[in-house]
DNA sequence: GTCTATACGTCGATAGAC
DNA sequence: GTCTATCGACGTATAGAC
C-alpha cells in the first residue's frame, strides 16, 4: 500500500473543488453559460485548464453542479417565501411566492436567464425540467389549500400550478434579454437599477386573476 | 470542368434531400430526439449514413431543419384559428388559439414533447425561443385588440401573451410526459385515445381568467 | 471557399507528497 | 523510491470572418 491520500490532500481537492465552483457561479452570474468556458473557470479559479477535468468529467458536468447550487438557492428562497404568513390567503402566498421568484430574477438577469432559458448542453436542459416541477410543487400546495379552504374556486391544482410556473418563468425571459443582452452587464457591482419596470406587478395581476382570487384588487 | 450538375441530378438530390426530412419527421413523431440518431434517419431514408452529410453537415443542423418544419405548421394552424372568426370576442379567439394548440399537442404527445421540452442540442433551443415569440405575438395581437375595444381590462399585452404562451407549454408538458413516455406509442397510428383528460378544459379556464375575460362562465 | 479563432478534452513531463 | 497531482501545450472539431 505505498500510497493512501492523506485527510490532508483530501481536504486541499476539496477546497480547490469548491473553488473551481465558486468561480464558475461567478463567471455564470456575470456572463452567463457562454462565459463558462473551462479554461475560464479554470483561470479564474487560479489553477490550469486540465486540472478542472480531476474534479469534473466534462463540461455538462460542471455545468449540471452551477445550475444544482444556483436553483437549489431559488427553490430555499421560494419556499421560504411559500412558508411565511400562514395566516394570509393562499393567493398571498402565491403572489408572495412570484414577487420572490421574479425579484431575484430581475436583480440578477443575466443568472436569470443562463438559467431560464439560455441554449446550453442538454444535461443542463433536463435539469430543467427537475427544477420546475419543484417549483410547481410549491404552488401546487399553496393552491391546493386554498381550494380545500373555499378560497379559490374547484380546480386541479397541479396544472394551474404548472401553468404559473411556465406563466412566469416565460414573462420573465423577455425583460432578461431585451436591456441585459444589449448593455452586457459588465458585472461592476451595481445593478440594482431596474430592469422591466412593472414587470412584477402586471405578473402579479396576471396570476391572481388566474387562481381565481375572490377580489382581483390589483386589477 | 470536368463535372457539371446537370438538372436531373440536382432534381434527384432534391428529392433525396426530402425523403431525409420526411424520414427524420417520422422518427420526430415517433421517438422524438431520441429516435431521430443519424443512423436511424439515414436507414428510413433508405440511404447510406454517410450520405445525410451530403444535405446536412451537421446533426444540428438537420435537428433544426425537423424542428422549423414541424414548428412552422404549428405557428399556421394556431394563426389560422386566431384569424377564424373576427366577429367573435377577443377571449373567444384566444382560446381557440389554446384549443388549437394543446388539441394538436395531445393528438401527437411525443412529437409536442420533443418540440416543447425534451432536452435536446442547444441550436434547437435557440429555435424553441424563435418561435416562442412567434406564439406570443399571435396572443398580443389577440389581446391588444380586445383591450383596444375594451373588452379586457387594461393590461400589458405583450406580458400576459409570454405568460399564455409558458402557462400553456408548461401545462402541456406533465400530460405529455405521463402516459406517453410509459407506454411509449409504437406508432400504429391510431393516437385518437385521449391522453390527459381535463387539461384542455382546465388550461382554457385559466386562460380566461388570467385575461381578466369578463364572464368566466367556464368556471 | 478558405482561413482564422476559439474551445473542449488529452497527454507527456515535472514536481512533490507518501 | 514510488506514485500522484498539476501544469500547459497540443489535437481536433467547429464557428465565423473575409
Amino acid at each position: 500500500m505505498p500510497y493512501r491520500r492523506t485527510p490532508a490532500v483530501q481536504a486541499r481537492l476539496d477546497a480547490q473543488r469548491g473553488t473551481v465552483v465558486e468561480a464558475g457561479l461567478a463567471l455564470l452570474a456575470e456572463h452567463g453559460y457562454a462565459g463558462c468556458t473551462m479554461a475560464a473557470v479554470a483561470a479564474r479559479a487560479g489553477i490550469a485548464t486540465g486540472s478542472v477535468y480531476r474534479h469534473f468529467p466534462s463540461k455538462a458536468a460542471l455545468s449540471v453542479e452551477l445550475f444544482r447550487t444556483v436553483v437549489g438557492r431559488e427553490v430555499a428562497a421560494v419556499s421560504a417565501a411559500a412558508a411565511l404568513g400562514a395566516h394570509r390567503t393562499s393567493a398571498d402566498r402565491v403572489v408572495a411566492v412570484i414577487e420572490t421568484f421574479a425579484g431575484r430574477a430581475l436583480k440578477a438577469p443575466r443568472l436569470a436567464y443562463a438559467l431560464l432559458a439560455e441554449p446550453v448542453d442538454p444535461a443542463v436542459d433536463a435539469e430543467r425540467l427537475v427544477f420546475r416541477r419543484a417549483f410547481r410543487d410549491v404552488f401546487a400546495g399553496l393552491i391546493a389549500a386554498g381550494v380545500a379552504s373555499g378560497e379559490l374556486p374547484p380546480q386541479d391544482a397541479r396544472l394551474t400550478a404548472s401553468a404559473l410556473v411556465g406563466a412566469g418563468a416565460e414573462a420573465l425571459i423577455g425583460p432578461l434579454t431585451g436591456p441585459s443582452t444589449a448593455t452586457e452587464d459588465d458585472g461592476d457591482g451595481d445593478s440594482s437599477e431596474p430592469v422591466g419596470p412593472g414587470t412584477v406587478p402586471a405578473l402579479v395581476t396576471f396570476t391572481l386573476r388566474a387562481l381565481g382570487a375572490p377580489d382581483a384588487r390589483h386589477a
